[in-house]
DNA sequence: GTAGGGTTAG
């Protein structure tokens, strides 16, 4: 059979090809090109095929053509399966592919190459990213130096991802010049495993920074909850290059440590920086303001914020801050209410969320309604209660005073009873003076939790409150003795710029009235600016 | 002709 005529001349619809956007423009080509052979007999074909399948996000039949049509492929033919692999989440196929190329030996893997197989080690597991890895590392020491820096920065960065951070400075050495990129990589493998000093010293060894090593270096306060070391920096930032713009993590981190300080007027600040400078305000960065309003205390600004976002943008980690947000504020109905809403957009919930919705009953004194929830979840959104999810339902029934139901919810869980689930049921034993059940759960919490002075004192006054004075001098004289400490449930209030101490169950402060009526009239004005918002 | 960095809800 005669090959086509137009097989010496490019044919238009390979041009055709490069222009489809979509997965039926190419299926139809490939048809085309199916029936008049051109597939075996124009060389160029079946890679513009595979192209096309790869950019409009159809890896298999790219696959299929790359095994039946090419012949002698090239590297750029195995990055582009490599890649359409990793956007197909198949890290593990990709890394496949790779070792074919290694096995057939033919072809020798470029920058690229390396680049894309390192991309997809960070989604496999540990021993194998390593493997991988190690296999990269001998062509980047074969090659001299004469590797990219995309490649030096990519290794460095999955190995410092891994924690294997002598590894990951010795392929930093092995680089020319400085390269930011990989020390970056370095900064945060050194905070993500604790090595927070570390990590500044070689942020501070640094000629040339970029907005991602100053990034690195806050995110990595944050992660290691030194969240005043995170704001601090990112005043130094400010300061030395004020024409630097924060990224997005970096916004994220940042309000992290002002919701977990407490820090508003910092934390608005930041609100009003990002809005300033024009920053995008992505899904990620609103959650990390509705959280961060929500710990400072501002619930109504959360909520504000999660109105004014798309239902198609909000995911269920925006979902669940703003539900636990409104929850912890006691706003349990309308916490509830945008529960049902959100699986009304047809989000499943997951545990973490029913800990929310749960803590929300728990607080609101909705027993019925807590164990609807509980029931549901197993029942109608398969999720395996936690350890949490028992915790809150004990919590909840134990202090309704229905003890023999908490009893017997313990007694069902799967896994053995914590001390936060003993504390919370000793507790209410004490509330409801149960002492029989109470020195039950004492033991419990003794053999869970003996170090706790805490525990102690709560055996302590339940014995002493139902009369028991025997065992509640017996355990005051062990503490004595022991000398074990008790903590003090202490709270702060800023006022006027102020900050005051409590100390909990304490009405003696010397401002205390002055506060409450403070607080009173701060709680009035709050609301009606709230309404004046919304209206 | 192909190329990221990190984060958030209990």
């Amino acid at each position: 059979m005669a090959i086509p005529s137009v097989s010496l001349h490019p044919p238009s619809d390979l041009l055709l090809l490069q222009l489809c956007n979509n997965i039926h423009e190419v299926r139809q080509l490939h048809a085309k090109f199916l029936v008049s052979g051109l597939i075996n007999h124009h060389p160029v074909v079946p890679r513009r095929l595979i192209q096309a399948y790869v950019a409009t996000s159809h890896v298999e039949p790219a696959i299929s053509i790359f095994e039946t049509s090419i012949h002698s492929p090239d590297a750029f033919l195995y990055n582009t399966i490599i890649r359409g692999l990793i956007n197909d989440s198949s890290p593990d196929r990709a890394i496949l592919f790779y070792k074919k190329l290694l096995l057939e030996g033919t072809v020798i893997p470029d920058n690229f190459t390396h680049t894309f197989v390192l991309k997809a080690c960070s989604h496999l597991q540990e021993d194998e990213a390593v493997s991988v890895g190690r296999q990269v590392h001998c062509w980047v020491i074969k090659a001299g130096g004469e590797l990219g820096s995309y490649v030096h920065s990519s290794l460095t960065h999955l190995y410092a991802t891994l924690g294997f951070m002598d590894e990951a400075e010795h392929v930093l050495g092995e680089s020319f010049e400085e390269n930011v990129d990989a020390v970056n990589a370095i900064i945060s493998g050194y905070c993500r495993c604790g090595r927070v000093d570390e990590a500044r010293a070689k942020f501070e060894g640094m000629t040339d920074r970029n907005v991602a090593s100053w990034s690195a270096m806050i995110t990595g306060y944050t992660r290691n909850e030194m969240d005043l070391e995170a704001l601090s920096l990112f005043q130094d930032m400010s300061v030395s290059d004020p024409e630097l713009i924060p990224n997005e993590s970096m916004v994220v981190s940042l309000l992290t440590a002002c919701g977990r300080l407490g820090a508003l007027p910092q934390g608005r600040w930041i609100h009003k920086y990002i809005e300033r400078a024009g920053m995008k305000i992505s899904t990620n960065v609103s959650t990390a303001l509705i959280d961060m309003y929500a710990k400072c205390g501002n619930i109504q600004c959360s909520y504000e914020i999660f109105q004014h976002i798309a239902s198609r943008d909000r995911d269920i980690v925006l979902w669940g801050t703003i539900i636990s947000g409104l929850a912890k504020h006691g706003q349990a109905a309308k916490s509830l209410e945008l529960f049902d809403e959100m699986i009304g957009h047809g989000i499943q919930p997951n545990g973490v969320i029913f800990t929310a919705v749960l803590s929300a009953c728990n607080h609101s004194g909705l027993i019925e309604k807590g164990q609807e929830c509980f029931n549901q979840m197993a029942k109608v959104f398969r999720i395996v209660p936690s350890i949490e999810h028992y915790g809150c339902m004990v919590d909840m029934l134990a202090r309704a005073g229905r003890l023999a139901e908490a009893e017997e919810l313990i007694a069902s869980m799967p896994e053995k009873a914590n001390s936060v689930i003993w504390g919370a049921f000793l507790s209410s034993c004490r509330m409801h003076n149960d002492v029989r059940r109470g020195s039950w759960a004492f033991q419990r919490l003794m053999e869970v939790e003996p170090l706790s002075g805490d525990r102690w004192k709560l055996g302590e006054l339940m014995f002493g409150n139902a009369g028991r004075k025997m065992e509640a001098t017996k355990i005051r004289k062990l503490m004595h003795e022991t000398e074990i400490e008790t903590t003090v449930g202490r709270s702060f209030i800023e006022v006027a710029g102020v900050v005051h101490e409590f100390v909990a169950g304490d009405i003696m402060h010397n401002k205390a009235e002055e506060i409450y009526r403070m607080c009173r009239s701060i709680h009035r004005t709050m609301r009606k600016s709230f309404m004046n918002m919304t209206s």
